[in-house]
DNA sequence: AAATTGACCTGTC
DNA sequence: AGACAGGCCAATT
């Protein structure tokens, strides 16, 4: 079982993060999962969290509204300047959101591993 | 300073 | 097929 950890050099895996998440096509969704996936990290979704929860504290300008959780839910809803700014950003580019969800996720689903 | 929490996911039972 | 456990690790308490 290949674990990589990346205990070094964190600010850099920080920055390969933001530069996934930048990459983010207008009108498309990722995953935390999938970023971890794409940057060897095969358990390491959470830090995808941190990393964003960091970043929205730094001048860094990400799309983060157009990371969601595997199943399509908007998990970080809560962590934007109002609730409904992530639905809002979203359904904007075109992606319904219906609650806290993404309808049709599979279609707007974009994956690093395979696209990038 | 130790323990808990959390923008999560993938095995295994 | 549904629940559980284990892994990741910074930030907060």
């Amino acid at each position: 079982m290949p674990r990589r950890r990346i205990t070094s050099d964190l600010e850099e895996l920080f920055e390969r993060i933001y530069a996934v998440v930048r990459q983010i096509p207008p009108g498309r969704v990722t995953t935390y999962g999938a970023i971890a996936r794409y940057l060897g990290l095969m358990h390491g979704a959470r830090l995808i969290g941190i990393a964003l929860n960091r970043a929205k504290s730094e001048i860094h300008q990400l799309p983060a509204h157009r990371v969601v959780n595997r199943l399509g839910y908007l998990t970080g809803k809560n962590h934007f300047p109002t609730p409904n700014y992530m639905a809002n950003q979203l359904r904007k580019e075109g992606i319904p959101v219906e609650g806290d969800r993404v309808l049709h996720f599979d279609r707007y689903f974009w994956d690093p591993v395979k696209e990038l």
